[in-house]
DNA sequence: GAAATTATCAACCACACGGTTGATAGATTC
DNA sequence: GAATCTATCAACCGTGTGGTTGATAATTTC
């Protein structure tokens, strides 16, 4: 007695869930292509092959399908933060910016929405960005990067070049002819940020 | 026979001038808060304080407008590009941070532009490019960053790391407790940003 | 100061947008 | 297989949008 004998599969008229995963999928195309207003409903519609009103039917709108999508992102965002033995200065970063080439789209909706400053704050993410600071304040005392430096502007530093390859594709193109979404240019870059953090360490241990 | 008798001051009815400017005004700051798709023209209107059939009648609408802003822009960013002595890498960088945080709200809405990547490449930024690359070349060979690192790659991390402030106006506040438009923030920022790259010199000279 | 030009505004318009409605066909349950 | 529930769609709707029109008042020209 299986619960779900479902999967009379491939030709298949009403599938819930195969609708869900193209609105879903549609919507982080459009919404990082062109951000919040400048997407058109119609077009995810369109882009994910179904009728537009499904949009409102599953998430109620324009807004919640946002809202369902920064939500998968926190899920994922606390993935790669306990990792047991901690990575060099380094290492990590280079992880983040694979990281935002990975998920390229959600990232971009995130800066998308970043960008778009209403002023109020976000008590998370504060306490987030506190706890950050703490660690590279601990790196700093091991000598990952000299004393001179402030650990705060250092992380602000490091979340806007970890990110360049998703706020500025067209440079990407012109400085380094590659495609901005591409593993490549990922491996690269992210390599290229890790070596710039390790001329800063101090070599102590 | 001076042949501008202007100036009754003040309570001019009628001024060109200054509803230009106005407007303009009132579009850099909705813009650069919003970004285009987000900017409603009678809001633009709204703040200069005049008819929005004004902003068709002097810029040709909406689109124009932007066009006026980014054309305004162009004529101030070469405004930097030809100092005798060269400074060096960090001090450049320093004030390429100083100006993002002057002409802030032009700096935010060329980022909400090039955040819509339509694909096409864009030949003078090619060069420009290719110029500011070749700079960092020579700069790479007098000692002033390291030899194993990509000086695209390098640039590419420069531009979003003196754009942070603009890009992420929440992170400031919560990482520094800043204004990110303060002219504080910006002389904290590009000081520590040119810290760092000081700290990149192999100090050959 | 009469005529012509220019700057300004209130009202209007066509349209595209996000969302809703009502009908229907496909699944599921009994 | 009848009844019920669910997923889907085409058509419609109210609203907000960028833009236009036509009138009018301020200014300049002669």
């Amino acid at each position: 007695m299986d619960k779900t004998p479902r999967r009379a599969p491939a030709e298949r008229r009403r599938d819930p869930e195969r609708t869900r995963r193209r609105i879903v999928e549609a919507a982080k195309a459009e919404f990082s292509a062109k951000g919040f207003a400048g997407t058109r409903v119609s077009e995810i519609a369109a882009r994910a092959g179904v009728n537009k009103q499904l949009i409102s039917y599953y998430f109620g709108g324009k807004e919640g399908l946002l809202k369902a999508l920064t939500a998968e992102w926190q899920s994922k965002e606390s993935a790669f933060a306990g990792t047991s033995p901690p990575p060099s200065l380094p290492e990590l970063v280079r992880g983040y910016v694979t990281g935002t080439v990975r998920e390229r789209d959600l990232t971009r909706i995130l800066i998308w929405g970043g960008l778009q400053d209403d002023g109020e704050e976000d008590s998370s993410l504060v306490k987030q960005m506190r706890s950050d600071v703490e660690d590279l304040r601990r790196r700093q005392a091991e000598g990952e990067f000299p004393d001179d430096l402030d650990p705060a502007c250092l992380l602000l530093m490091l979340f806007a070049a970890a990110a360049a390859g998703a706020i500025f594709p067209q440079l990407v193109r012109a400085l380094c002819g590659q495609d901005p979404a591409s593993e490549e240019f990922g491996e690269r870059y992210g390599e290229q940020l890790a070596r710039l953090l390790g001329h800063l360490g101090t070599a102590k241990s």
